[in-house]
RNA sequence: GCAGCUGUAGCUCAGUUGGUUAGAGCACCAGAUUGUGGAUCUGGGGGUCGGUGGUUCGAGUCCACCCAGCUGUACCA
């Protein structure tokens, strides 16, 4: 026996790259339900739906040609026999714009388009970050009108409703990098370096609060594990100024009490002033609609996407408090993002080509949207299971599989080789609702026995000994053979009404019938 | 990348100052039970103790290096 231990080897590990996970049947359900509302809402603002591959060249997606040390950095590539690089792509925007690019001549302008899918990113996971994950995105190209990137907004919000989020649990907030540029340019910060430095540190002050992003404009901070984070160096009358600037959306009012207290702050910056006009433009439209500052809210410590974005920036926030693993009550964060960015289609044309659009993170509201109990479909009803009693006889157990199914109620025959108690337990284990038995004595007769597992498993507690559950076969009927469709259904709709009067008493019924 | 912590069965873990053949619970399979999911009892399968090297008569246990995972931080186009 220990020879035949050595023979074995290694055997692989049965486990996922870190990162990725699999889906089970309820969530792919909701999900789809999920994107077919934003869809919806998307396509009634006349957004149309497109499609690109997971797979581009790099250089079409971005700058990021893999090089010899470090191959992937960020994002997951690979050569093609011809040798050229291949990347998944980490976003949908990159992928639209190479569409646009390739298509400009044909496409009606400003073009309008929806995608939704699942993006890739190479980079280290977290609790909720995943290395795969899907978003839902709505972009304009060809407009630069501060209207379009107001519509977005508008459209985000309507979409975050649609979903059953209400009005007050989620935010939009809204920013204009070209009003951060005046700032740095007023305390005579011009050096680009710095400059990303101070944006990644306003970007944290929701995360790690405003002592922090002092800290990283200033010194540099240490956190929790002892490592030192160095800072963008500014002093002491810099960062004062910064932190107005961060902070000017905290002190409350609405849309034109921040634009008033970042007009200041900007001064005499012409950048500074256009950003500020720009926002404006967007203010007087969205009061016009009647979207109020509770919706969409103007926030200077809104940064995202550094390079890529060129203007309005847009972040959708859920606001509700959750309790994470330890219990600490914390807010539900980012479940989405966007912004303008003219020069993306430009990088292929020459020709500079104004867009922009708002990418919803769908994973992050999937997790969002089950906590609010929001999610009403559910994974498909488990089939009824007709047992195998008698090999010989399989042509008549599958053509009670086709009578169910031809009612419209999913059935299965057993397609292992056990026994009857392995049977059984197959179907307990399934979920099915029922199983049906027919053995000899009950062909002579002409019946079947139904067994209703939901109600068995209720009974079940009250039984002790093994005869007497074998003996009393809980919640198990003999029906006439030529009955079998309609009394599963009667026994189905049974089920699924006791389900229904359950779940109403324990939620206090709640939730809106469908 | 940087810092801290952790690696023993499919999962969660125990394993004393180094000492026979490395254990438990759960899960899985089978039997008790001629044809009934639960409960109970009995039996069974499943381990390169993360890897390599070292110290030692002897290493899951001690040392060194490496690897992986988790958490924080950085990066996130």
């Amino acid at each position: 026996m220990g020879k035949d231990k050595k023979k074995k080897g290694a055997r692989p590990k049965a486990r996922l790259p870190k990162g990725f996970r699999d889906i089970p049947a309820a969530e792919l359900e909701a999900t789809r339900a999920m994107l077919e509302t934003v869809r919806g809402v998307y396509a009634s603002y006349g957004f149309a739906e497109l499609e690109t591959p997971f797979i581009e060249y790099a250089d079409a997606l971005g700058k990021f040609l893999p090089d010899q040390d470090r191959p992937n950095e960020g994002v997951f590539s690979f050569q093609d026999e011809d040798e050229q690089w291949l990347s998944l792509r980490y976003d949908l925007t990159a992928p639209l714009a190479r569409y646009v690019a390739a298509n400009y001549d044909r496409l009606p302008k400003p073009f309008r388009s929806m995608r939704a899918g699942w993006v890739f990113r190479n980079e280290k996971p977290g609790p909720g970050r995943y290395r795969q994950f899907m978003q839902c995105d709505a972009d304009t190209v060809g407009s630069a009108s501060p209207l379009a990137d107001a519509e977005v907004c508008m459209m985000a919000a309507d979409a975050f409703e649609a979903l059953g989020i209400q009005r007050g649990d989620y935010v939009l907030r809204v920013n204009n990098r070209k009003i951060l540029d005046g700032v740095l340019e007023g305390i005579g910060q011009a050096d680009e370096a710095a400059r990303l430095t101070i944006l990644r540190a306003i970007d944290k002050l929701d995360r790690l609060g405003p002592e922090a992003v002092r800290a990283l404009l200033g010194e540099g901070r240490l956190d929790e594990s002892g490592d030192f984070t160095k800072g963008a160096g500014l002093d002491e009358e810099q960062v004062r100024h910064v932190m107005a600037f961060v902070e000017a959306g905290l002190e409350g009012g609405g849309r034109a009490d921040v634009l008033a207290r970042l007009e200041r702050l900007v001064g005499a910056s012409a950048r500074g002033r256009e950003g500020i006009e720009e926002l404006s433009e967007m203010a007087a439209f969205l009061d016009a609609v009647g979207y109020g500052p509770d919706r969409i809210a103007f926030d200077p410590s809104v940064v995202r996407g550094l390079d890529y974005y060129t203007g309005p920036v847009f972040e959708a926030e859920l606001t509700f408090r959750v309790e994470d693993e330890d219990g600490n009550r914390v807010r539900f964060g980012s479940v989405g993002g966007g912004g303008r960015y003219d020069d993306l289609v430009a990088r292929f044309t020459g020709q500079k080509v104004p867009a922009t659009g708002f990418s919803v993170g769908v994973s992050r509201l999937y997790a969002a949207l089950e906590y609010l109990k929001k999610l009403q479909a559910q994974a498909q009803p488990a089939p009824v299971v007709v047992l195998v009693m008698d090999r010989d006889r399989v042509a008549d157990y599958w053509r009670m599989v086709e009578e169910l199914r031809a009612a419209n109620i999913a059935a299965e025959m057993y397609m292992g080789t056990s026994g009857m108690k392995a049977q059984m337990k197959y179907a307990d284990r399934r979920g099915a609702p029922i199983a049906v038995i027919e053995g000899e004595d009950e062909r002579q007769q002409g019946i079947v026995q139904l067994k209703d597992l939901i109600e068995g498993r209720r009974k079940a507690a009250a039984i002790a000994s093994r005869r007497e559950w074998v003996e009393s076969r809980p919640a198990q009927v003999a029906v006439p053979r030529a009955e079998l469709v309609a009394r599963v259904r009667e026994m189905l709709d049974r089920q699924s009404a006791d389900a229904e009067a359950g779940s109403e008493t324990a939620t206090g019924g709640g939730e809106a019938s469908a």
